[in-house]
DNA sequence: TTGAAAGCGATACCAT
DNA sequence: ATGGTATCGCTTTCAA
């Protein structure tokens, strides 16, 4: 009476019945939809009518296993956060033009759940994977040599060699403290990500540069380092206003932290860009939108998304011996940044 | 010299080619990884060491054939923003407590493109979906009977028979509404997300519901909606600035909406809190971060992806005839609401 | 233009 | 305890 009783709801009918009902064989079913200029025109027809009729949709496992390959592509990320996000986005858009699929895998900074994706994809689940990586000690490199096709994006697997679409974390930190600088700031403290983190490493290590370069002491101030999290930013800079003279501009290594830091300054009544200068780096969506708006270092995400998908593809199409992409940053200046206070 | 020769990346040994290596069939070899008890124990641990040996991963394809299942879920959302991205990590944690993977779809709020995974399922490679929905007119209602395993979180999908895992918008709304009514609010405007959404739609009609329950006017003010965005709550803020008398408060469909009203008010000089009150909904990471703090009703996000996977992974193991399950919202009372003006 | 049949890689039933 | 074999659903020669 309800009509309840439609229970087999997923039907999962095969290309062998469709090639019954219609007393051909399941070859020519197979061509008539692969290869349609093959077959008579009445047929095909005919055909055609029969599977739109039935509802038949071929099974991708199977003819993943015939064809090994699956048009799929992985994208895995360390975390949820909107700049890997954005990284996911730019793989989308390289797949669209390439009529691939794209699927996104999260490890939580797990490391070993990236070895479960690549698993994954070993057992052709998918044709090859974009690896958003963050650590430096990577796991991935006792598989040399049994990896799925793979590309890293945002920055190399320190020890593997694999392609990557990636920046320069190092100079636009450099460029971030330059223009620190340059605006008359001498005593500048960074607070920088998780050590363990090639990328945490290389902008810190661009801070340093540069500091150097301008005969500026980088270690002046406790060496601050943690979570990308506004807390490490509100917690270091707690820390460092009990330093004598407390720094003037402080460099942060991503954006939440800068966020925490002006959090802290707030609460003290110090002005952020007059008194104290913060600069940040990704340029995530809450830096304009966080007030006063944030100086950072924008990284182009998307395109970096996107450039090492095309990337992945072309090695799929069978390209070898890929380079490097490194793609330029851009130093944003917004309302957070101003002459160093006389 | 270089060690580049190794070209065959990953390597695609079969279980045929272990079984050969060691003289036993492929079953065995089969058995040694799914049932190792069975088996001899001298011919086992041979078995797994030349697994482990030789680097042999099976096809999880050519299983995923043969079994008919993959233990692999789909989570599909319609944008990356943070909201849904909850959603997915409950389910990731039901999965992991169930033994299944997850992988996110992303639809960029394209319907068709829900039928892409809605298919990629269909064709086995994944054994159920989650579907994080908003848009209330769906080309899935078509494809009734042959869906594949799926629930939907945070909003019944209309038209479709699937089991759900939500929140009640409409009674969220109202508790947001009637807080401000509590507050001594007389004038109160609401501006709202995209009216295609169910959610949308549920979320205003709570609105209207305890306005007048209260007596009072929903409609004094015009009806503005439009997308998430903070630039509709700007301009809809500003549209309500030239109404005579202004509201002295403002329900928001969502806290993005909220936020632009801020940015308004702030803009032209009014003190959100006192002269103003405004209040979001979702309860976004952004939400406690803003300053002023939103007032917010807060969804349970990641409960509602946790309690819609089990939904789902019920029903792959035989359940049927599932009850939609509704958690609740919570008003969560920050800065941006206070007493009426006098 | 179409069909028959082999094969992708794993699993599970049925023997032994 | 182990092996042989059919099978999952599809694609693609090879023949006709």
């Amino acid at each position: 009476m309800t009509g309840r009783s439609k229970r087999k709801l997923h039907s999962n009918i095969s290309i062998k019945e469709v090639a019954q009902s219609l007393n051909v064989s399941a070859a020519t079913v197979s061509r008539a939809l692969s290869r349609p200029e093959l077959l008579n025109k009445e047929t095909r027809v005919r055909i055609l009518e029969a599977v739109e009729h039935m509802g038949y949709r071929p099974n991708l496992i199977a003819r993943g296993l015939r064809l090994k390959k699956t048009q799929l592509l992985f994208v895995v990320v360390p975390t949820l956060s909107p700049f890997f996000l954005e990284v996911f986005r730019g793989v989308e858009r390289a797949a669209r033009e390439t009529n691939y699929s794209v699927l996104m895998g999260h490890t939580n900074r797990d490391i070993s759940r990236e070895l479960i994706f690549i698993d994954q994809a070993l057992a052709q689940r998918a044709d090859g994977i974009v690896l958003v990586t963050s650590s430096s000690q990577n796991e991935l490199v006792d598989r040399q040599g049994s990896l799925p096709p793979l590309v890293a994006a945002l920055e190399t697997i320190s020890g593997l060699q694999v392609p990557a679409a990636r920046v320069d974390h190092r100079k636009g930190s450099m460029d971030a403290t330059n223009h620190l600088i340059a605006l008359g700031h001498r005593r500048i403290a960074h607070i920088g990500g998780p050590d363990m983190q090639t990328i945490a490493q290389r902008r810190r290590s661009g801070f340093e540069a540069a500091m150097t370069a301008a005969k500026l002491d980088p270690n002046a101030y406790p060496r601050l380092s943690g979570d990308y999290s506004t807390a490490l930013g509100e917690s270091g800079m707690e820390a460092l206003l009990t330093c004598h003279p407390r720094p003037t501009a402080v460099v942060a290594g991503n954006d939440e932290i800068a966020i925490g830091v002006i959090r802290t300054l707030k609460r003290v009544g110090l002005t952020v860009g007059q008194q104290v200068s913060v600069i940040g780096f990704d340029d995530q969506r809450i830096a304009s939108l966080y007030e006063p708006a944030l100086t950072t270092v924008r990284v182009p995400t998307e395109e970096l998304g996107y450039q090492s998908a095309m990337l992945l593809i072309q090695q799929l199409a069978g390209a070898e011996q890929q380079e490097d992409l490194v793609l330029p940053t851009a130093l944003v200046i917004r309302d957070t940044t101003g002459m160093a206070p006389v």
